[in-house]
Parts: structure tokens; sequence; C-alpha cells
RNA sequence: CGGGAUGUAGCGCAGCCCGGUAGCGCGCUUCGUUCGGGACGAAGAGGCCGGCGGUUCGAAUCCGCCCAUCCCGACCA
């Protein structure tokens, strides 16, 4: 590619609204323009580095023996109603009827399409595991796009599906899709960190998410001070210290003025906020907006996807104060103790404890009564949880589960995940086949996806420079960047550029050549921004050098190697 | 959806308080000089000052509403 010729220019200045390095670097460098709030084109340049990181998708995924297809945007309402998403993900689905006035949406991941298909074709056990991928636009009308590509609303994802006869062959299968992964990650340059994560919209037992770590992430992981546990926030368990031996006490009503919140209730009586209890009001969102009274130990802060899953993955949203006094509670001084679970008409309040408000006795708790406050409070017996799980949000320093290391915070961009469906498809979708015996049964599903911008994103987030993108090898626009300082394209530089150019390109290398009429500076600007992995400068100097100066992105170091030696050169040192 | 910020030439910004016919740098076009880390000179092109409404003799500037973009949060993968 002749660099005069290319679509595309790089701008000296950081768009203004880019704050995070990729976001500005990328569009600096030509790579992507944005046409509306987390939507992007991708030039030229950043078109090629995305269809070198799908190849090596390809690479991984053949390998295992998943076979490419291509499965539809455009999905009709059916196939989301019968797996329940339709009304569980919300406005994040893009919906639209088309001309016949028939419900529509633009497919925001492929398990509903993957399942439609596998209703008729799904057979015999003979035909299992099947293992397929594809490439496509997702489209999700995203809360809030950010990041420049870290956050999108289009995007291409990889995304790979599994279908088992049972839960022990996706097990067997599992670690080698987790391993495609890695390699993915390895040939990009990648760090990652493996994270044990939540399901969420997706549904099913067991997940992972590769999480590349950098302040620019918009994910919460803990990782412990031994690495030997990693997980995001979502999902995060941690050690909520031991219960003190204490019998029950007798409940005690005090005096506790102006203490509306755990710290001032605590240091009021001089209590450890580990020995307070404190309630936190939800409102259901289900057909009778069920009251969802939520008890933790006053130190913790509660983790609202834990409490979903505790309460079967339902959506729920604060309550607001009216809500709370309706059901008897009094704002600040709140506690279950009293309280009528049954809201008339069918409605009901759902006591969810913590753990910790559970195991640890004699705590401090609201009186429902302003200004007053309860000592010895002990669930079960005070009062009835209809739920205890583990609902608490892990903090940075919080001690791990089974282990005397800590939990350290950090961010990270979620760049793959992948999930142990279960039945979660198959069984809503009726998903059957034959097994050996001629006995129906129902597939084990598997889900893996990757997104093609976000980890175009995160490689430039994880190699930079001030001057621009450092690309590794493997997923740079071009191999090599022919930078020449010809004063004239006549002159001998310039002849010899061409005859470079066409030399390199025939040994089977991708060349962005310089042939543009600017000063030396602004070339090597434009080639340190762009980032191509090896610079070749030919001028009259480098000429009479001996050669072209080749220079790797990285290094400061240049070689000078003679015109005649530099495809050798190349092929010894590139890896 | 809540909080905050910003919309003026392709990009980055000034002008707005204090109303009076729109400016700087980069980029772009032409010519000349230059030529190894974002060169120099000369001459040009390019704007419904985000939109609508109001106040005023007069609005980029004051007021109201709306829209868009970014950041934090909610939410989300």
């Amino acid at each position: 590619m002749r660099f005069s010729r290319l679509f595309g220019r790089t701008l000296r200045e950081d768009p203004a609204e880019a704050e995070i390095v990729s976001h500005q670097l990328l569009q600096r460098g030509g790579f992507i323009k944005p046409l509306a709030s987390g939507i992007y084109t991708q030039m030229p340049l950043g078109w090629r580095v995305s269809k070198k990181i799908m190849n090596i998708f390809r690479r991984e995924m053949d390998a295992l023996g998943c076979q490419e297809m291509a499965m539809p945007v455009i999905n009709p309402a059916e196939i989301w109603q019968q797996t329940g998403r339709w009304d569980s993900v919300g406005p994040a689905l893009v919906r639209y009827q088309d001309r016949n006035e028939r419900d529509m949406c633009l497919a925001m991941t492929h398990e509903e399409a993957l399942s439609d298909i596998l209703k008729t074709e799904l057979e015999s056990y003979k035909q299992l595991p099947i293992l397929c991928y594809h490439m496509q636009t997702k489209v999700r009308d995203e809360p809030r796009p950010r990041g420049g590509l870290i956050r999108v609303r289009e995007f291409i994802m990889k995304d790979a599906y599994s279908v088992h006869t049972d839960q022990a062959d996706i097990d067997r299968f599992y670690p080698d899709m987790v391993q495609a992964y890695r390699n993915i990650f390895a040939s990009c340059n990648l760090d990652t960190v493996e994270v044990e994560a939540d399901s969420g919209m997706m549904g099913g037992s067991d997940s992972h998410e590769f999480m590349v770590l950098s302040q620019s992430g918009e994910d919460t992981v803990f990782i412990s001070s031994d690495g030997a546990y990693a997980a995001n926030a979502e999902r995060a368990v941690f050690d909520k210290g031991t219960p003190p031996a204490e019998e029950p006490g007798q409940l005690e009503e005090v005096y506790t003025p102006n203490c509306k919140t755990i710290a001032e209730v605590a240091n009021f009586l001089g209590v450890p906020q580990t020995r307070t209890v404190k309630a936190v009001f939800y409102i259901a969102e289900n057909e009778t907006e069920d009251f969802i009274f939520v008890v933790i130990r006053g130190d913790l802060p509660v983790n609202e996807v834990k409490l979903s899953n505790a309460l079967g993955g339902i959506n729920f949203r604060a309550a607001t104060e009216a809500e709370i006094e309706a059901v008897g509670a009094v704002p600040g001084y709140a506690s279950p103790i009293g309280l009528n679970k049954d809201l008339g008409g069918g409605r009901k309040l759902i006591i969810v404890a913590d753990d910790s408000a559970v195991n640890f006795p004699n705590l401090v708790g609201g009186a429902n009564k302003a200004e007053y406050h309860l000592k010895n409070t002990n669930a079960n017996r005070d009062y009835q949880p209809d739920v205890v799980a583990d609902i608490a949000l892990a903090q940075d320093g919080d001690k791990c589960l089974g282990s005397e290391a800590i939990f350290q915070l950090h961010r990270g961009i979620e760049v793959g995940h992948c999930f142990k469906l279960g039945t979660r498809y198959s069984k809503p979708v009726g998903l059957k086949y034959l097994d050996e015996n001629g006995k129906t049964q129902t597939p084990i599903m598997g889900s893996y996806g990757i997104g093609v911008g976000r980890l175009m994103a995160a490689v430039v987030e994880q190699h930079h420079d001030d001057n621009g993108i450092i690309w590794p090898e493997a997923i740079a626009p071009f191999d090599l960047h022919v930078v020449s300082l010809a004063k004239r394209p006549d002159d001998e530089v310039g002849q010899q550029g061409e005859a470079l150019y066409r030399q390199l390109q025939q040994a089977g290398f991708d060349v962005l050549y310089d042939d543009r009429k600017e000063s030396p500076g602004v070339k090597f600007s434009d080639a340190d921004l762009i980032g191509i992995p090896w610079r070749m400068t030919l001028s009259a100097r480098s000429l009479k050098n001996g050669g072209v100066e080749v220079k790797h992105r990285r290094d400061p170091d240049v070689d000078i190697v003679p015109v005649d030696q530099l495809v050798d050169y190349l092929k010894n040192k590139r890896q």
C-alpha cells in the first residue's frame, strides 16, 4: 500500500472526546472514525488489524474442530421469546417491527439463532458434539458506551458454540476452548487474567472471563495476594470473619439520636461496624412488585448481582423512601423485626439475609422507630429470613476464603468470556436428541465469545508509548513500513524505494510504503503513531551507509542492511 | 435514568462575564525555498458559532426549551 493512497489520515492532536489511550491513538492513527456514540467505522488501517485478529480466531477455532458459519443479525421475536430473553434483557435488545408488523430484533448474541437451527438439525447423539463459530456484528443498545472501542453499541464478535451429550462431555471440551483462548491472547501479546465470573444475562452455571488489567477497564476484578484466586466483583466470595461465640442476648431498645448511618450508630454506641446490621430495600420488577428487604452486616455493601441470583435472577430497583415507609419500616432506623410479610393482594415482603447477618449474633440494628436502635438482634429468633445467601460485595483488602491472602482490587477490560450454559437454552427451546439407548435427552451447551474491536483496543492499551502504538507482529496492519526520504520521486532514492517496495511485496510481506511528499519528521512521526513493527528507512544517507536502515518500533537501535540481504534479514528477525 | 462538563472551519481552541457584521494554531490548495524527528515564505479556499424559540434596533455572546458528545454513577457483556 502506498501511503499517498491510503484512505484515512493521521491527526496531530488527540480528539477532544477521547480520554483513554487506545481511543486517542486509534483515532489519531486513522484506524477508526466515530459515527455516533459507541458506533465506529473501521478505516482501512483498523480493518486490516481486525482481519488479522479474526484470522487468529479462525486458526484457533479451526484447530479445535470448530466450523465457521454465519448466522443472521436479524432475528424474529419468537426465538427470543422462547428463551425468555425477549423480556429479560431489557432495552439493550434493539427491537423493531417489519412491514408486516412482525416483531423483530437485532441479535446481541446468537444462542437463540443457533438453538433454532438445532431444533430441526439435532436428532442423534452421533452428531454430538457440535462445535461451530461465527464472526458477526452484534447490536446492543448500551446504556452508556464508553472508552472508544471498549464499550460500543455495534461490534463484531467471534462467538463459538458447543453442543454436548452431557455435562461430562462439555467438561472435557471446555479446557480445550480455554486453552484456545490463551493461545489467541498469547498471539496478540496480551497479558490476561482468568477470573471466575457471573454469567449475567447469558445464564448457565460456570463462566470464566479473560481480563486485561488496565486503568481504562470498566470491570472490577479481585486477585488474591497469593495469586491463587481471581474473580470479578460480581462473583468474588471472601472471608467475612469468624462470629464471636456468644449466647443470644436480650433485645434492648437504645436511644440513638441522629444516627441514621451505620457509621454514626457504631460510633455513638462504641461498637465496631461488624457488630451492626443494616437494611437495604428494593422493589422486585415482577407482577406483584414484591418488597425486597435485605439485611446485611453493617460494614458490608450489597452485591446486587449476587442478590439477584439469590432470588432466581429477577430484576429489581431501589425502593423509594415512601415505599419503605409503606411497609412499616423507618428509613435510617429500619429493621425486619415485627414487619408483616403479607403486604396484601398477593404482594410479599421478602427478607433476604446475607449469611453474615445470620451467623453473627447480637447485632445492633434498627428499631423501626425514629432515633432508636435495638441491641442484640438475632436472625431466626427475632425475624425469619426467607432467603439466606452470600450477597455481599467484596472490597479491596478483604480476606480470601481459606487462606491468609488478601484481595487486591484491579480494573480490567473483559476481552473474552467462556460460559458453560447447561440446559439454559436447550431446555426452553425443547432441544432433544436420542442417545445410544434410543432415549430422549436434552443436550448441554457452551458458548464462548470474544470481541474483535475490544481486543484491538486492549492491545493498544498494553502496547504503546508516548509516540504511538506498538503493534504485535501478528496483528499489525502491515508487516513493514518503508519510509522513503526521496527528495523527488524520480531521483536515485525514489527509484530505489519503488524497487524496494516491489521486492518486499514479492517476498510476501504486507508493506506500507511512504511515498508521500512530506518532511522526514512527519513521516517518522506517522510511522511511530501507526506502529507497524518494522520500519525501513531509505535515504541518500542510508544508501551511502550501505543500504536500508531497519528499526523495530520498540527499540531505539537501527541496523543498516544491504538491499539484497533485506529479505533474509527480515525472515530471520521476525517472530 | 441521576450528577457533571462541552458544543464556534476537517482537527485542537480563543471570543461569551461586558450584545455591535467571526478569530488563532494545525490541516487543506497554489507557487517558491527547504529536506533524517511534526520546515519556511507568499498568496488562497473553507463557518446557519449544535437546533428551535424568546429578549433587543441588533445575539456566537443574555434567557428558555430541545438535541448531540464526553466523564462519573445506575445498568450492562
